[in-house]
RNA sequence: GGCGCUGUAGCUCAGUUGGUUAGAGCGCCGCCCUGUCACGGCGGAGGUCGUGGGUUCGAGCCCCAUCAGCGUCGCCA
């Protein structure tokens, strides 16, 4: 606070009689003609401060407006009682003015800003720093700034060094699509901005020093989500000499102080659990561990079926999956087929429903299934009288991916997802390899720098796609917080690795030569993680939206509404970088 | 690129089966009001119903296209 002036939030009953200076914004005001309130706003809170119809200022009062910045002197007094206001902070003082500047005029806001109410995201993002006055807003950036410090405070503690790495780096060809900038001093040649700093914090562990830590801003060019930015903020960490269980410990004990110093909740020990059991259970890898209807295989009680949608799913030696939805027999047949239209956006062919009503069993199925697969199933999922069970048969990744994403939405319609409970989780185990889609070959899961579990590498020549990696993914309430892993430490197995991903020792060297060669010069064991701060605030705010704790984030298609970005530029801003669009100059593509 | 939803006053929304001059609350403007705090009272202004086309005697409402936004799938090593 600067020298003689008060925020609008401190002062109390304690303060009467004395002289203070308050600076603000008009946060409403009641003209009772020979009388005015104006509640005056700053970062600090509000504070009543009244007009007496003798004093001077009296008749500038009577034109102030909404937002308009004021610094007001005056004597704190008491407020005769029965007039205090329990709802605010100062409510038992006010403020009688002796001296009024008006430091500013407010044009008419296009949206209440003293108040919450939903008002249409365009126009938010538009004036966004009159939607930044907001409450909900300064709240949600201010938990966000202490959610940061506090991290900081934690990896300080356990002596971590903040190290900056380049924003203007080298672009990659693998992972997600790069930002990139022209160079001007090498014409045709451009940088990447760093979709994350993994290669150099790498580096800085073969550099020596031991534990690193950053907040590092990450851009990755792919659509965007509700929980997705093209710009993002990373806690990005790593370590040297350690174990996959020395991360777990780090970064578990980290998010458990940031909770309990911000939100002042302490949180049990993260349950873990293999990617395996999370599919199994879960159908997804990321679990909202919020709530259990957790799914079964009920494939083996259909051995035999004459359903033919089954009977062909399980003669492929697919799955067929089931959820159990609570309450879900008094459902109409019209609510079912729109839960399969549901499933069916998430890539289902189709879905089989069961309702275990009081007057009896319906289904979409009922001529196929017996009494004894109906009770099987009703077991499986631990349904109740009242409840529903859907089914999923599919080939068993699909099955499996389908049920997960409808047991969120069943999960939603049933309430199960609480805003203020934090259900934490480490998935573990993940495998090594995936196929690759287009090409049907196998390629690293994650990124090639990934070390497989102990004792793994024999796998590569005899049973590939049976290894898992020395990888761990943070999840709360069904996001994935980040994910990390012990890299490669040795540079042959580095070299293989990228030989299986068909990298010639030519390309190789073109495009992580310098990598490589550092390995070679006595890089240590090391492992680390990186999590993502704004998903972390949304879930710690209670937010649905990752632009709610976003100060200028962009919309869905990538512009900032408030300066326009991205925009043209003068043509010799392109010649300078030796640039030429292609786009015709009616812009059409 | 696919699918879904949304678009009516400055803001948030209502608008019946397609039928007279498109409404409400808040905000805004003016007047009144000395204890309010979502102050109150009286009066007033304010509309390209996102845009274009079509169907119809008649369209905010139905159809087609398009723009913008949100959500989601693909994508995010």
């Amino acid at each position: 606070m600067e020298k003689g002036r008060t925020g609008c939030g401190a002062l109390r009953a304690a303060d009467e009689g004395s002289v203070v200076e308050l600076c603000g914004w008009v946060n409403r005001r009641r003209d009772h003609g020979g009388l005015i309130f104006v509640d005056l706003r700053d970062n600090d809170g509000v504070t009543q401060v009244v007009f007496d119809p003798q004093h001077p200022s009296f008749q500038a009062a009577e034109h102030l407006r909404h937002e308009d910045v004021l610094r007001v002197r005056g004597t704190v007094r008491r407020r005769p009682a029965g007039t205090e206001n329990p709802k605010l902070a100062t409510g038992e003082i006010e403020v009688g003015v002796d001296e009024l500047e008006i430091l500013n005029r407010a044009q008419v806001p296009p949206f209440a800003v003293n108040s919450d109410d939903p008002v249409d995201e365009n126009l938010r993002l538009e004036y966004r720093y009159l939607d930044l006055r907001r409450s909900r807003m300064q709240r949600n950036l201010r938990l966000r700034h202490r959610i940061v410090k506090a991290m900081r405070d934690y990896f300080d503690s356990r002596d971590f060094v903040e190290i900056e790495t380049p924003m203007l780096m080298k672009s990659t060809p693998e992972g997600a699509r790069d930002y990139l900038v022209p160079s001007r001093l090498h014409p045709g040649s451009f940088y990447a901005l760093p979709q994350s700093p993994q290669m150099l914090k790498q580096i800085l562990m073969i550099a020596g020093f031991g534990r690193y830590m950053q907040i590092a801003r990450c851009m990755r060019d792919e659509d965007l989500r509700a929980d997705r930015q093209p710009e993002f903020t990373q806690v990005d960490v790593e370590m040297s000499f350690c174990t996959q269980d020395d991360v777990l410990e780090i970064m578990e004990s980290g998010m458990r102080y940031v909770w309990k110093a911000v939100l002042g909740v302490e949180l049990p020990p993260f349950a873990r659990l293999t990617y395996d059991e999370a599919i199994a259970r879960y159908g997804v890898d990321k679990p909202d561990l919020r709530f259990g209807l957790e799914l079964s295989d009920v494939g083996a009680h259909f051995a035999g079926t004459e359903f033919g949608v089954f009977a062909s799913v399980l003669g492929a030696g697919g799955s067929i999956v089931a959820l159990r939805y609570p309450g879900g027999a008094s459902l109409s047949r019209r609510d079912f087929d729109a839960l399969t239209e549901t499933a069916k956006q998430f890539g289902a062919k189709g879905m089989v429903w069961v309702a275990y009503a009081a007057d009896g069993v319906k289904s979409s199925a009922s001529k196929f299934l017996s009494e004894a697969q109906l009770a099987a199933v009703r077991a499986a999922a631990n349904a109740e009288e009242g409840d529903a069970v859907l089914l999923f048969a599919d080939a068993r990744e699909l099955a499996y991916g389908v049920a997960g994403k409808m047991r969120n939405e069943v999960g939603d319609r049933c309430s199960l997802r609480d805003p203020r409970a934090f259900a934490f989780c480490w998935v573990l185990g993940f495998p090594y390899l995936e196929l690759d889609e287009e090409t049907g070959k196998p390629a690293p899961a994650h990124h090639p720098f990934t070390a497989p579990a102990e004792g793994q590498w024999e796998l590569m020549e005899s049973d590939p796609m049976q290894m898992r990696a020395q990888h761990y993914d943070m999840v709360l309430n069904g996001y994935e917080l980040g994910s990390g892993s012990i890299r490669i430490h040795k540079p042959e197995q580095q070299r293989k690795i990228f030989e299986m991903l068909g990298l010639s020792p030519a390309d190789v060297e073109h495009r992580f030569g310098f990598f490589v060669r550092a390995l070679e010069y006595g890089a240590p064991p090391h492992g680390g993680m990186a999590l993502g701060i704004d998903r972390i605030a949304m879930l710690a705010c209670g937010e649905e939206n990752i632009r709610e704790v976003i100060a200028f984030p962009k919309n869905q298609v990538g512009r900032d509404l408030m300066m326009e970005a991205p925009s043209t530029v003068p043509e010799q801003l392109l010649r300078d970088l030796y640039l030429r669009s292609t786009v015709p100059a009616d812009g059409s593509r």
